[in-house]
RNA sequence: GGGCGAUUAGCUCAGGUGGCUAGAGUGCUUGCUUGACAUGCAAGAGGUCACUGGUUCGAAUCCAGUAUCGCCCA
């Protein structure tokens, strides 16, 4: 019914919440792993449990769900699999936080209480992101919606533990860690915030062993010198050639160090002279290891200093730096002091430092698991959009090093190692064995940390479908399509999915990764939660609703690259929607008392204007439906917002408008209708992935309007636009491009000469042949509708008036007489511009013409092109140069 | 120190495989409440495509180097 009421303006919160209810109420977003069809499934990169979904998810979701309901409105059958990750550290601070509000500490709880408190907080908050999630108007399975902790994940995770150490994969061994004292649990690599400080360079005074003479090290960790336990020189460097096997003794603690040669010194940094200190910082690790040295603990997991540390014992790691200096220059030993900028690592939690500790940690050896990963990428068989990140991937893949996967954490997946009390067997187990395999004594306790929160992500792609059952799920929606990620967890997470996919399923997990850019504020800053500087999709949502926070996101972002984004922004995608939305509106207006049976079938003959945009249509959805499966979904989006905004509404509305309103008693056009009908259907059906609700609003109205019931229950599950090529015109495209070109003349004399908008002119053409002048005739009404013309003459010998305004274009000149209203002067340097400009173009291109290199070795149709061009430039300066002449007489 | 990006209109960015008279949005100027939309329409101004070389008939586009900025790894 037409009757309805439409507002002018689009508002969203009228009709999100209802489309929300309605798909999930449908279970359209349901997959059917029994399917004939095509199957295209992804999963989702579990958002951290902790999170407040931002811009970055936003974005992320944004690209998935335009590709899903691209492809399920494509025929396929779509599984997108939602769900949450449960972020061992970052939970467990959380709550830590909480309870340390209400005076408590999860030491005092005890770690069952404790943990109750975590799965409960766990309810709250994995509820609200799976509702921002549906905010955004993802198209997810909900019904599969996964937790990394669920059973059967976890049933994943002790099979996998379990697995790898029955290969030997998985060992126990002391390891420098990286340590946070506050939150006392091991970091990865990643888990660091590495910055630079202002710090000191102290220069201390080794004696050497029977001499009187010293050795100064430079040093950023005074401290640190209680535990050393060598000293290293560079083989190369001359100054300490001597040194090498002879002892120096430690200040303060009396202890020998040997003097080692090894390469990693570097003899430019401090005096040359490094001292060794194993157990607290990696690299001397490494060079402890190489060289025999004791390993010497002085720290206690808090940061305080243990018996090892002699008098110093019980001291903060600062404060008995502070002692220790003190003491040193007391001695006499400390040489001098220096400014230097230290590199520091900082819990990405707590911001506490972090220190390289000597611990027992889980290891995984990687090296093998890295081989078939490495070839998937290197072979082709796993792509990288954009492709440069495969380099990056593939850097990190060769120089792989072990995965320490143990947390000193009580949240997460316990490992499932058992240890005898009596016989101190060590036992590995998807269960607890109840008693020892050894002693057969049922004294057996578990170990007490947890595994690194990746250890269960990189199953996700499959633990999620229900492995290591072996689930309908699992054979059909894996290996999945594609997985849409930022850069930063390529390593922590893709890498390893791509090596679990190998081992434990054998297929690789994913054909594509897909790379998109990290979403910045105004000034370039990366948006996060520390910093305040986040804009949140739910405000964005509540102030322009769904669809622009969609559309922004997705045209503003191109493939891959970062991207700045204020909250005004979102203007763009605002303005869209309310675009669509008024185009909709016109057409519905419209429609009273049409009634049509088949959309599709477009009646013959038509109106130029309207072969034009089904030809103009055809075009466009074609190379968008190859940018959606090429993966360019910016491109894509770009695609549709032209097309929508430049023909659809600024050319073809406008030209079929006289039709529609039907002056005078005569019925409105119905084939103007019906091709309104068919590519406003068609519109909104190319745009739904990347505008859900609008759309399915419109379309839902569009339908209504001529009380047709639409085809399918739902425009998600609608078949996405397929134009016939036969609707695709060249020649008639070429033909609307020259009237358009034409319209845009007169209208730039208009402006240019104010001629008043509302006052028609009389416009004479002076086409330069045939062809042309049959386009421009056939467009008069066109011409007269859009350029406000009042009488229009068309040509060929057309003389100039006596002054009027002049326009020349390509293959025809324009000419609207203002005897006595003109501005000579502004036509004048009008026309001598343009000449200029024109001239320039001609010489560029005659010059071309004349080098025999172009004539000979470029391809035939670039040569014809030039030559077309240099043609029109030239007949475009005579035109110009005869309408100057023709202003000195007036 | 190693690796990877970026540098195009005042601002934010497009410009898959070199042929361009370099585009869009926003901002700016001018004129319009014209029966979808002022979250709009029409017209306009605004760029030696960071720099220097090279390859090529032809470079914003490919290669090398320089500068500045950013990210990752050590």
């Amino acid at each position: 019914m037409a009757t309805k009421e439409i507002s002018k303006r689009f508002q969203p919160e009228l009709i999100e919440n209802k489309w929300r209810k309605n798909w999930e109420e449908g279970g359209y977003f349901k997959a059917d792993p029994q399917t004939t069809k095509r199957i295209c499934s992804i999963v989702i990169p579990p958002p951290n449990v902790t999170d407040v979904l931002h811009l970055g998810h936003a974005l992320n979701n944004s690209l998935q769900d335009m590709m899903v309901r691209f492809y399920r409105m494509n025929g396929y059958e779509t599984e997108w699999l939602p769900g949450i990750d449960h972020a061992g550290i970052a939970t467990q601070v959380v709550v830590e936080k909480q309870l340390a509000r209400e005076g408590n500490s999860r030491q005092k709880l005890g770690r069952d209480k404790f943990l109750e408190r975590v799965w409960e907080w766990k309810r709250r908050n994995g509820a609200n992101i799976i509702g921002q999630l549906k905010m955004m108007g993802c198209s997810c399975d909900w019904d599969r919606t996964r937790f990394t902790m669920d059973a059967q994940l976890s049933k994943a995770v002790y099979e996998v533990f379990v697995h790898l150490y029955k290969k030997g994969l998985i060992y126990r061994g002391k390891y420098i860690v990286n340590w946070c004292p506050r939150c006392r649990t091991s970091l990865s690599d990643d888990e660091l915030e590495r910055n630079e400080k202002n710090g000191k360079l102290w220069f201390i005074k080794y004696k050497i062993k029977s001499s009187n003479s010293f050795l100064t090290i430079a040093t950023t960790r005074p401290e640190t010198m209680l535990g050393d336990t060598g000293v290293a020189v560079n083989p190369n460097d001359e100054r300490f050639k001597d040194l090498i096997g002879k002892s120096v003794i430690l200040p303060i603690m009396d202890r020998e160090l040997v003097v080692v040669a090894d390469d990693y010194v570097d003899p430019k940094f401090g005096t040359g002279a490094l001292k060794v200190t194993p157990a607290h910082d990696a690299n001397d690790f490494e060079i402890g290891s190489r060289h025999n040295l004791e390993r010497i603990n002085i720290l206690n997991q808090d940061g305080t200093l243990n018996e090892n540390a002699g008098k110093f014992k019980g001291m903060d790691r600062y404060e008995a730096r502070k002692k220790i200096v003190a003491e040193l220059e007391k001695m006499g030993q400390l040489e001098r002091i220096e400014d230097y900028m230290v590199p520091i690592a900082e819990c990405y939690r707590c911001h506490t430092d972090i220190e390289p500790y000597l611990s027992e940690q889980w290891f995984v050896k990687m090296s093998a698991l890295a081989k078939p990963a490495l070839q998937a990428v290197e072979n082709g068989t796993i792509r990288f959009i954009p492709e440069h990140w495969s380099k990056t991937y593939l850097h990190w893949m060769n120089n792989i090093r072990d995965w320490c996967i143990s947390r000193q954490l009580w949240w997460g997946h316990r490992i499932p190692v058992y240890y005898c009390d009596s016989c101190g067997k060590e036992m590995v187990a998807h269960e607890n064995p109840g008693h020892c395999s050894g002693c057969g004594g049922s004294e057996i306790h578990q170990d007490e940390d947890v595994l690194d929160t990746w250890f269960s992500s990189w199953l996700w792609p499959f633990s999620t479908f229900g492995w290591p059952d072996d689930t309908l799920e699992l054979k059909a929606f894996y290996p999945t399509k594609a997985l849409f990620t930022a850069s930063e967890i390529i390593f922590l997470w893709v890498a390893r999915m791509v090596m679990a996919g190998y081992e434990f399923i054998g297929k690789p997990p994913f054909e594509q990764v897909l790379i998109h850019g990290t979403v910045r504020d105004s000034k370039g800053v990366k948006m996060s939660k520390s910093l305040g500087n986040g804009i949140d999709p739910l405000e964005i949502i509540g102030t322009y609703g769904t669809d622009a926070l969609r559309s922004t996101l997705l045209l503003l972002t191109s493939e891959g690259q970062d991207q700045f984004i204020s909250k005004d922004s979102f203007e763009l995608g605002r303005n869209y929607a309310n675009k669509i939305w008024n185009a909709g509106r016109l057409a519905i207006m419209n429609m009273e008392e049409f009634r049509l049976k088949d959309p599709h079938s477009i009646p013959k003959p038509l109106d130029a204007a309207d072969d034009w945009i089904l030809s103009r249509f055809a075009g466009i959805t074609a190379s968008a439906k190859r940018c959606f499966t090429e993966y360019r979904f910016n491109t894509a989006a770009k695609i549709l917002y032209e097309f929508f905004w430049r023909d659809f509404c600024d050319w073809y509305l406008e030209m079929i408008k006289p039709r529609l309103y039907a002056k005078n008693g005569d019925t409105p056009d119905d084939n103007a209708r019906h091709v309104l009908f068919y590519i406003l259907d068609g519109t909104l059906r190319m745009q739904h992935p990347l505008m859900p609700f609008i759309t399915e609003e419109l379309w839902e109205a569009l339908y209504e309007a001529i009380d047709l019931k639409p085809p399918q229950p739902s425009l998600s599950v609608a078949p996405w636009i397929d134009v016939p090529e036969s609707f695709l015109n060249k020649e008639l495209e070429e033909e609307m491009s020259a009237v358009q070109e034409l319209i845009g003349a007169i209208r730039n004399i208009r402006s240019e000469m104010n001629v008043p908008p509302g006052k028609p002119a009389d416009v004479l053409i002076k086409p330069s042949d045939d062809k042309i002048a049959d386009w421009i005739r056939r467009s008069s009404n066109y011409i007269k509708l859009l350029g406000k013309v009042g009488g229009l003459t068309i040509d060929k010998s057309t003389a100039k008036p006596y002054q009027s305004a002049s326009r020349v274009i390509k293959g025809a000149e324009i000419f609207i007489p203002l005897a006595g209203l003109i501005d000579i002067e502004l036509e004048r340097d009008r026309l001598q511009k343009e000449f200029e400009r024109v001239k320039m173009l001609f010489d560029k291109s005659s010059k071309k013409l004349e080098n025999d290199d172009f004539v000979g070795k470029a391809p035939a149709d670039i040569i014809n092109k030039e030559r077309e061009k240099n043609r029109d430039y030239q007949e475009r300066l005579e035109k110009l140069s005869m309408n100057l002449e023709e202003i000195v007489g007036w």
